[in-house]
DNA sequence: TGACAAACCACACATTTGTGTGGTATTTTG
DNA sequence: CAAAATACCACACAAATGTGTGGTTTGTCA
């Protein structure tokens, strides 16, 4: 019986958002400062969330410690997750295909909004003369501001998700590969986002 | 009059590197973790320490709240230093020149020991057919295992810092640009250390 | 020499923080 | 319907944690 985060309930969502958003901005909160932020004038009614979110598996806890609260990894957004590989994409970026989690941090993403944010591997050398290679990490920006020679994760027609270049050519937009090999792609497509971090690791 | 971190004494490094080992693991410490873990026996000796961190501007704390010591950006090894640019480094890798500074991560570093670890920001294009493009960050470990194909960042006899690959023939190295424009270099040079990461903000 | 900083200690005290017990009311579920 | 979960509260208590005062010793610097 696997818990699923939706499981959870409205309010217990915003604890747990809570909790999160104190940890990526300095220290996890205290039990009362949980409850002053959200309204509760109990310490007791803060335990009973924190017990609630343990018991289904998001949160970790040491006794008897201040502040020691933790998000386990499914429960984290600090990760940000690798969704499928960028040749073989799915038309909904559901989060269902995810093989890993790419560290977010505001140095590389510049305080994104992590619901706008994810990654894809790469595959193919389609973009190899712009310097991403097969395997890299593409850090995309979802319903973004894309324009004439960004590149962009794209959904074309038959359902696949590719890396390209967006060019506009008489105010017509089209996707070049940066790989003399591959045509131009003059297809219908969606720009669904555009890439603002490439990551490699050797 | 800047603060330089060499003005710390090696016990106030230690305190330091304490603090940053904790937040970089969970959670920054209490007062008297800190004494605990350095062997003090009075909360009195850490709070010693953490003035003087405060006045050298390497920490910052809140009043009468638990574990709430931050680190500055200028003491914090959450961040790794650029330094300099790849192709006019210094034969010394001092850290006088920090341009700014990289997030490392677990996820992205692998968990290294950051003294390990640095950053240079790469100029040229001597690379560009390992997809490392110029303004690229490259993220070099070390005193490290290289090898032969690895990256490499090594002094020049002329005290330049290059990025190439490094190649063994008939049991002697030589430096290997991945870019036909340049020559291989069969001088003296010394491997700084390996690239570990490559790291391109669009 | 005297002033000062570094590097410690002891200990009392205030405040913060986590824990535990025992409630009430409402909604969901078998 | 009864049981369980959700969603709260009050309050006492213990433990953890930060603060403050007042020391000692050692070495450096002017």
């Amino acid at each position: 019986m696997t818990v699923d985060k939706t499981d959870l309930t409205d309010k217990q969502k915003k604890v747990l958002d809570f909790i999160r958003q104190r940890i990526g901005e300095r220290l996890p909160p205290t039990i009362r400062e949980i409850g002053e932020a959200l309204g509760f004038k109990s310490t007791g009614t803060v335990r009973d969330y924190l017990k609630a979110l343990m018991q289904k598996g998001l949160v970790k806890r040491m006794n008897n410690k201040s502040r020691a609260i933790e998000l386990t990894e499914r429960a984290s957004f600090n990760k940000i997750p690798i969704i499928g590989t960028i040749m073989a994409g799915k038309p909904n970026l559901a989060y269902e295909e995810i093989q890993g989690y790419v560290d977010a941090d505001d140095l590389f993403l510049g305080r994104l909004g992590f619901d706008d944010v994810f990654a894809l591997r790469v595959k193919g050398d389609s973009m190899i003369n712009a310097g991403i290679l097969d395997g890299d990490i593409a850090v995309i920006k979802k319903r973004p501001d894309a324009g004439n020679n960004d590149i962009v994760a794209a959904l074309l027609d038959n359902n696949e998700v590719t890396l390209k270049r967006l060019r506009s050519k008489a105010g017509k937009y089209h996707l070049e590969a940066a790989n003399s090999n591959y045509p131009p792609i003059f297809e219908e497509f969606k720009v669904i986002g555009k890439l603002i971090t490439v990551i490699r690791k050797y």
